[in-house]
Formats: C-alpha cells, sequence, structure tokens
DNA sequence: TGTTAAGCGGAACCATGTTCCGTATGTTTT
DNA sequence: AAAACATACGGAACATGGTTCCGCTTAACA
C-alpha cells in the first residue's frame, strides 16, 4: 500500500478560486450561469471547473453545503424550543423556504430530473429529508397533523412551490403557508 | 382599400401539418422536442416553423387551446351543479391538475419567465385566471374559504405543485389537495 | 400564360455544455 | 540542484439546440 501523494497546492488554490467565484455568480446570474464566465471569474480554464466539479450540480452543492448544513441542524434544536411539534415543523419549513427563495434557480434546479442533478438531489434530499421526518413524525404523534404525510414528498412540493420566488405575481410563502395549514388536523 | 390576397393553400396544409408534428412529438418527447426534429417530423424546413409558430409558446398554445378551452367553460359548469362552491373549486382544480400532469414538461414550461414563454402566460393566465377567480369567489361568498386568495397565485403555485409528476418518488395530486384543504375556512 | 408576392428550405450563425490533449508546474527523488 | 514524474492546467475543438436569413419555388390572380 503506497500513500498516495496529496493534492497539489495549486489545485487547492484553484477549487476555492472557483468556489468563491461561483458564489458570485450564483447571487449575480443565478445558479446556471454560463461555465465559461464562471471560470472566467475564478481566473482558470473550463477544464479547470470539470475537473473539480464534473457536474454543475457539484458545484452547486459545494457552494451551499454550510446553509444546508445549518438548515438540517436547525431542525431538532427548534423541535426542542418550540411550544409545540406543529409549530417546529411551521418554522423549519419557513427557514428551509427563506433559504430557497435566497437563491436564483435553485429552486428550479432543485426539481429537474436530469441525470447531472442528481448529486444536488442526493445531498440535499438526503440531508434534509429526514430531519422534515423527524418534525412531521412528532407532529403526528402529538396529533396535531394527520399521520400519513411523506416527507419527501412534501418537501419536493414545496421546492416546487419556491420556484418563480421572485415573480412579482407570485407568492410562494403564501402557498407554502397553504399546505402548512393543510397539513393540520381539522 | 385593396382586399388582401388570401392565405397560400400550401401555407394551411404546413400549419396544420405543424401542429399534428407537434403534437405527437409534444407527448413522446415532451414540450421542448427539439424545433428540428418536430420540423422534420412534419416535413418541412425549420423556417416554415419559425414563419407559423414564432415561439415555442405559439406552438404550444396552439396545440393545446381546445384542451384550455374546455378547462375554462367547466368551470362555470361546475359551479352550477356542485353542492358547494367548494366542491366546485376542488372539482376544477382537479381537472386542472390532470391536464397538467399528462402533458409532459408543460408545468415546467408554465412557470419559465423566459420572455419567449410570455403568449404561454398570457393565454393560459388570462384564460383561465377568470374562471378560477369566480370560483373562488363564490366559495368566499359562501364563507367556505378564507377570502384573500388571489388566483393568479393560486393557479401558478398548483402549476407549479405539479412539475415533476411523473416521477415515482413525487406525488403532486397530493400536494394540491394539501393546498386544497389549506384554503378551507378552519 | 405571365407576373407577383407569399411561402419555403436549410445552410449559416450563435450560445452553451463537454471533452481532450499538449504543455506547464508542483513534488519527490537522486 | 537537477532530474524525473505525475498532477493539473488551459483552451481549442466538438456537440447540441435555438434563431436568422436569403435565394428559390410556387400558388394566386389577371
Amino acid at each position: 500500500m503506497s500513500a498516495p501523494r496529496k493534492q497539489r497546492a495549486d489545485a487547492r488554490r484553484n477549487e476555492e478560486a472557483l468556489l468563491e467565484a461561483a458564489a458570485a455568480m450564483f447571487v449575480a446570474a443565478g445558479v446556471d450561469a454560463p461555465v465559461r464566465d464562471i471560470a472566467a471569474k475564478a481566473g482558470v480554464g473550463v477544464g479547470t471547473i470539470y475537473r473539480h466539479f464534473p457536474t454543475r450540480a457539484d458545484l452547486i452543492v459545494a457552494v451551499y453545503r454550510h446553509q444546508v448544513e445549518a438548515c438540517a441542524v436547525a431542525g431538532p434544536a427548534l423541535l426542542a424550543e418550540s411550544a409545540t411539534p406543529y409549530a417546529a415543523l411551521a418554522s423549519w419549513i419557513d427557514l428551509f423556504v427563506d433559504f430557497l427563495v435566497t437563491k436564483h434557480g435553485l429552486a428550479e434546479a432543485m426539481q429537474s430530473d436530469d441525470a447531472a442533478f442528481q448529486t444536488l438531489h442526493a445531498y440535499f434530499l438526503d440531508r434534509l429529508v429526514p430531519v422534515c421526518a423527524q418534525l412531521l413524525d412528532a407532529a403526528a404523534t402529538a396529533g396535531e397533523i394527520l399521520p400519513d404525510m411523506d416527507a419527501l414528498v412534501l418537501m419536493r412540493g414545496i421546492g416546487n412551490l419556491c420556484i418563480g420566488a421572485d415573480s412579482p405575481s407570485y407568492d410562494a410563502r403564501r402557498m407554502v403557508g397553504l399546505v402548512v395549514a393543510g397539513l393540520r388536523r381539522h
């Protein structure tokens, strides 16, 4: 067994520069900013992007990993500190919606069934669905909501509702509010 | 004033062929099937497509006009024959969802804010939003739902929820059901 | 049958994603 | 310090799909 030679210094630098450039481009032009533009902004060639982040989804995941993580850990915390599980669920969904709504084009990307976005699904959903499921479960156990709601379906639906959230003639939060109200045992 | 020369016979034939080819392509490959493919299937050049249907939205509208019309006229009918306005609203939304869910990629196209889809928005929404508004209004007047729901927001939200409806891990109807339940005055 | 303009085809152009390979450079070895 | 090596780089080249444009065809009409 040989110890693998460690990553080169310039490679690490480039990866860092790419993350920074991508984050900037994403807020300026959405998560589907042209690959060339991101590469240019980072001062590297397009090949370098593909070497570090084989698919766009990999790049998106890398850029937003921190925030997704924060959202994930907020779940149990809200459950602990809220008056009821339903309140915790509602607050957590607000958090998730805030995250999506402020990321131009992310909601759109989340629902794409393009193979390249497999990674995005895998990460976002694997990380957040269990959290959502825990909240749903607690609320169901408390008898506050109907018991048969699937967390994955709910998360995807909420993601869908956040598409086009920046349009003036739409109101994603209002629609999500209806869904949350609809969950409640009447 | 001169009487404009009437449309040429071949032009009318081609338009017909294009509509037929597009309808077939749409079910086979979704509403964003490549322009070249549609032209090939219709046996015409790409230029001909653009002459008859300047934007993709124009073509989509032309293909689905009948069904949208049917959905629009169903609104008042349901209102007349249903037990309550809320029941009529629920049934009508079912109709709309059925329409969207069976059209591969239409829901996605509906929410695109691309300028080329302006026509699509204009037609679909202009035609259906008033119908929806009438149903909402009747239900609100009857005291069955909260009175401040905007029909356009609701339609857009429902459209969004229908995105990705053919994925096995999602359930658009379930999510729309939650929204409809959430509308109800608790 | 000749004249005319509507209509046609598809090559050409543009924007973007993706691949590939000759070259450059950081790292390790001698 | 120099040589040797693998890692990493850049960006030209290719693929795909939308859009435009113009020379030619042909239906309509006199």
